[in-house]
DNA sequence: CTGGAAATACACCGTTTCATGTATTAATTT
DNA sequence: AAATTAATACATGAAACGGTGTATTTCCAG
């Protein structure tokens, strides 16, 4: 049952079949592409992983004040994205210090964002 | 068709400046970003969406069958993406045929597929 | 004009989401 | 050991989401 690869893939995202070519997305691969995009559909969290991109590393507490939220909403959304392997941490001490560490994720950031401004340059 | 050259990107998002150097994202763009996201966010508007990419154009009851989804549900998703700006529609006679009009989503889709399948494969 | 098919409008309900408050864990400091 | 700081665990309540059922609109055929 198992199926056989054009190529082996590595870490980041390589040239795959055209979406177009591709055989009708069927419900378990459709659910877990909305579970990507769900993870990135909250207008908190999205700061927060730009905040990360910026800084590299940071801690709840510099999130907070950084985007005006109190710890605790911080630190749901972190368990969050932690949980979908977005984010890892390191602790130092009382200080535990998050980065993203899913290169993927960076990736789709990047893009959206251009289709998200083309498209509100395109309303106006 | 484009399929002859494994060009990744057209004429829809142009070079911007890198995620990294941008400004800390700040609320308004956020939410708007976050409202591309929740769009996708959703198994049967994928499943939807893909069916379209492949097809071209379809009715409501053509997407019903082929999705084993109620008319109704699915025009309630075609609504929610046409209001998008996502889809477009023509009328013919008791028939309306929708179709993509935004071919950003499409590049994201194909984008994402990628990193959602790169990502099922390395947690195996 | 009448019957029927395609699609939508509208209300409903169970589920999920997200910020908040309280309490708890873990590590540092005095 | 006690106090303090950083972060999390857990429960709560309001709001959004998504499929369903009923009723309505729009169009074609006879």
């Amino acid at each position: 049952m198992n199926s056989r690869k054009p190529e082996p893939s590595f870490n980041a995202c390589l040239p795959k079949p055209l979406l177009k070519d591709r055989p009708l997305l069927s419900s378990e691969p459709a659910i877990a592409l909305a579970a990507v995009f769900k993870v990135l559909a909250n207008d908190s969290r999205l700061r927060l992983l730009h905040a990360l991109v910026r800084e590299g590393e940071m801690r709840v507490m510099e999130l907070a004040d950084l985007l005006a939220m109190k710890p605790q909403a911080i630190s749901n959304q972190l368990t969050r994205l932690a949980d979908r392997g977005i984010l890892g941490s390191r602790r130092n001490g009382n200080n535990i210090y998050y980065r993203i560490v899913d290169p993927c994720v960076i990736e789709l950031l990047d893009h959206s964002l251009c289709l998200s401004e083309d498209a509100t340059a395109r309303s106006r």
